[in-house]
DNA sequence: GCCGGAGGTTAACGCACGTTCACACGCCGC
DNA sequence: GCGGCGTGTGAACGTGCGTTAACCTCCGGC
């Protein structure tokens, strides 16, 4: 191949394979689900963000529903497999650990502000049975925080921790309503540290 | 006289019968609306949770939309207004202002829990000249925090203020998530102390 | 060369749901 | 009593949209 046409071809099919189809899917759905809600769009708007028809979406998934619930799902097991592993790497310190959980979330909220707000607004649009596996995703996700506050915090009582889980989360997820206004380096910092000053308040 | 008096008075008792009216169905709306979003709730389903048909919406609001704006315009006026007055009668000292909005954002966030929910998941799906009107609000509840976070904090950029109090935000308003898991006094008490540790960390 | 499957297109179907309409009922001023 | 008005009902309409169907194209393996 000589010529530059064929160059930007591989570059483009290389691009393509980086991220599988059904990958794009969801990451153009995501964005769109994030900005209008994804009850207000459309298989086919979906379809358009990545240049395909609406009725294209449905080699890849089963039904619009289905694609939500794996979004969904997929999030959480990133969260609680992250948090697991940044708790894992950390060392024995509850200190340390509590460090390394507001590290991951904070790092994980800057990078994905469209999967933080389509995270908790579309679990209740899910089926029954497709929110109940997310919910106890998340579960499993804020008793990993739960049990380092408990051992940070030996004096609270865990209904206590989980609601300062809950509250420290709602803090670093504010990432959706204040993007842009700083740096993301700067961001992360002043998130990380009023995250370590309300968990430990 | 009479007759004016007796005009006003019937029209005072119409405006209170369909006033309270309308209150019961934007408040029955937003609990729904919280629980499954305002796309998924059709306009029988709030009916229904007041005891009438889905048409009898359409005697006290134009539309849905015309209801869902006015409901979520309805919460940052009375966002913005309790803030002003919160800081007005607090005095001039800012440590006293920020204890004032942080306790007043907190008593909002755990008697409207709804209402929190419903105020920035369905601003998405407004009508552009409703949404602008809604935001112009909100922009104008957060300017209130900044204001008294940066006589606190002179070193600090209002950008980064900004952030501050939408993250502050975020942690109050984790109230929806964390619903029940303590007594109401309590759980005010450990938000007011984790929202003034993020905002002066 | 051919063949099968992966992945796309357009057209159409069906249902959910917002909205409107025609009508009914109770209440209050005259 | 009577008529207007506020508020409700059930039926019907229109449409947006999720989903399916029928058909096309490209491509790698035999």
């Amino acid at each position: 191949m000589t010529d530059a046409l064929a160059d930007s071809d591989t570059a483009l099919a290389a691009d393509a394979t980086r991220l599988s189809r059904r990958e794009q899917i969801l990451q153009a759905a995501a964005r769109l689900f994030a900005e209008r809600g994804s009850r207000s769009v459309g298989v086919d708007d979906v379809g358009a963000a990545i240049g395909v028809t609406g009725p294209a979406i449905y080699r890849h998934f089963a039904s619009k529903d289905a694609m939500i619930a794996e979004m969904l799902q997929g999030i959480s097991e990133r969260l609680l497999a992250g948090g697991r592993e940044r708790v894992a790497v950390a060392g024995p310190d509850p200190a340390e650990q509590l460090r390394a959980l507001v590290a991951f979330q904070v790092d994980f909220a800057l990078d994905n502000p469209a999967l933080i707000t389509v995270h908790d607004r579309d679990l209740g649009s899910l089926a029954p049975g497709d929110a109940a596996r997310v919910r106890r995703l998340q579960r499993r996700y804020v008793e990993v925080w739960v049990d380092v506050l408990r051992r940070l915090r030996p004096g609270e009582g865990t209904d206590a921790c989980r609601a300062r889980a809950h509250a420290v989360f709602g803090l670093v997820n504010s990432t959706p309503h204040s993007a842009g206004q700083l740096p993301r380096e700067e961001m992360g910092v002043l998130l990380a540290e009023m995250a370590e000053a309300a968990a430990t308040a």
